[in-house]
DNA sequence: GAATTGTATGCAAGCGTATACACTGACATT
DNA sequence: AATGTCAGTGTATACGCTTGCATACAATTC
């Protein structure tokens, strides 16, 4: 008994008096409608509490008008800013987000599997890269991919991300202007193309510039504790850096927590320390950290932008976004002299 | 030219020399189909890489498989671990995520339409309280819906929280032992029910144990920026309290900056700071925060249970959820004498 | 060997909407 | 007055799948 039946365009058409297919008309934008029937229709519709399916007007346009989101990383603060930033701005644009996050269980390209599934309108990929079997799948369905802080490498998909080059310049030439010379870059996987280009860019410079800096890049130090125990190692083997480049902010605290409670060096006088990513805490004076900016709010804009357009343009070549960023400049480096 | 079109059931069936039917039931759990088909049928997919259209399915199945989560706040970062939580939770259980965030633009209950829409299964609100009206039309369609970290007063839906009463409890008890006795109680909102029944029972606790304490209730702080604040005023208006506890961990962090950096009070001899969540961070040792512990597993998994099981049974009643929480006791309280 | 069971498959009717096409009638055109 | 135009509506079908029912055929029983 009670028995709710599911209510219909059929059942709105029946009280307004019209056909089902007056009632699919009424909502749908341009639908072509007299504006009398249309609000007879409305009416009818709320007095039955009557709401369009969207499953099945996906299934009648083929068009689901879902965004496939896949998160790989859930530390980073401004990467969940970004994630934000895409439900906000889909929602905008008429498009849903659904969210997949790869975890232990199982791979980005299953998850890009269950996307395909769900006849998402677009993917994008935050913090990882997808497989090309699964890449040459949406290529061939005309699904396009966006790739969010990882470069997608010969893969038929736009990349948005920081542009390391430019990065890396701006970082070396802040730190050699303010007379630092001996470097420790700090980095975690070895294969993110973002910071092998930030890294070899700062390189760059510091060979151009002929002060006689020179660089030692170590790998695989990622977070707080890696940070930290890092500079204890390297001051104990006597391979102290005057300035610590870290590819995070984390990594970035670390470090400074060693200076301060392991080391007794003065930051930023002996030691000058940058981040990347201007984590919402890093200007706190605990931290008062020296760090790249994150362009969270273009980063969006970006890829929704590349995304939407080649929902609407299947064909359009794929972009490689690099966004330009500015290091803010605080109290772990010194003054320029 | 090169007119892709969608691969269907029709088209495996063909290849594999069976009907439709046969393809649907080869992809279904309990397909009544030999053994034998069922890999005749799986090959011919392979080769013309057919995915079932799961958009299709929840048409013919009056099922959507999709739980709408909707989330209010991005700055907790344990509530961005729930988030993350319910994606993988769910997907084991054969459901996607489907994200909207609440923003400038839209409410909560335009946000709880957009998902009856998409004929979600289930909803998951983080952070926010759905209207009357909306949970109404929800209960009526058979729609569970789970709040989370906010109290469902008097609607037709589940909540999980901390357990506020208990909370208070650990809080007051440790405090009072460690002989702090004059205390501010800093929160955001007023109107936030978990906090309210923790500062409750924080009260009662002070009174109960008959040791003179003295409560200072103190609303609509919020964030680093208004703790450090706070405590300065406190201060100068000669209201200073021997411990404050806060409704973040973001808040007593302000509070630890103003003793360190604006009072030159001691933490924690002459004030004890307690937060709420335990963030990743609050272990640094810039911070070292004595905090409440957030269960984000047992939170994950309590919603998921209480979604799961309304889903499969829609007259369950709904729960009022209260999760026990320990102190985490660090270097902002005292030791006991 | 006939009758009974059970298992595997095909057939066809939905699920709720969008839309191509056909139709009506009002209005303008000649 | 006859014709053409076109906005507004209805009819019918398609979207790709699931599933109740009917059917065919193999396996079992007596």
């Amino acid at each position: 008994m009670n028995e709710t039946r599911r209510i219909t365009s059929h059942d709105v058409a029946n009280l307004a008096g019209v056909s089902q297919a007056t009632v699919s008309r009424a909502f749908m934008p341009e639908g072509r409608i007299s504006a009398k029937t249309k609000q007879r229709v409305i009416d009818a519709a709320d007095k039955l509490g009557y709401q369009p399916n969207v499953i099945a007007r996906s299934l009648a346009k083929s068009k689901s008008n879902l965004i496939g989101v896949l998160m790989a990383n859930w530390n980073n603060p401004r990467l969940t800013e970004t994630l934000q930033g895409f439900s906000s701005a889909f929602k905008q644009s008429g498009y849903k987000v659904i969210l997949q996050s790869v975890g232990d269980g199982d791979t980005v390209d299953d998850a890009l599997r269950d996307f395909l599934q769900y006849q998402v309108d677009g993917i994008i990929v935050i913090s990882a890269v997808p497989g090309p079997v699964i890449s040459a799948a949406c290529m061939q369905k005309k699904i396009p991919i966006v790739v969010v802080n990882r470069f997608a490498r010969g893969l038929n998909a736009c990349s948005v991300t920081l542009d390391g080059a430019q990065a890396g310049r701006a970082i070396a030439g802040d730190l050699l202007e303010r007379g630092y010379r001996r470097f420790a870059l700090l980095r975690g996987s070895p294969d993110i193309q973002v910071i092998t280009d930030l890294f070899y860019a700062f390189s760059n410079t510091v060979s151009d510039k002929g002060l006689g800096g020179q660089i030692n890049e170590i790998t695989n130090i990622s977070g707080y504790g890696d940070g930290r125990k890092t500079i204890v190692d390297l001051v104990q083997k006597g391979q102290a850096p005057d300035a610590v480049v870290c590819s995070s902010d984390f990594t970035a605290f670390g470090v400074q927590a060693g200076a301060r409670y392991d080391l007794d060096i003065a930051v930023p006088e002996d030691l000058g320390i940058v981040g990347i990513g201007d984590s919402p805490f890093s200007w706190w004076p605990e931290h008062d950290l020296t760090t790249l900016h994150f362009p969270v709010d273009e980063m969006v804009r970006s890829t929704a932008d590349a995304l939407l357009a080649r929902i609407q343009e299947p064909e359009l070549e794929p972009q490689a976004i690099g966004l330009e960023s500015r290091l803010v400049v605080r109290g772990t480096t010194r003054k320029t002299e």
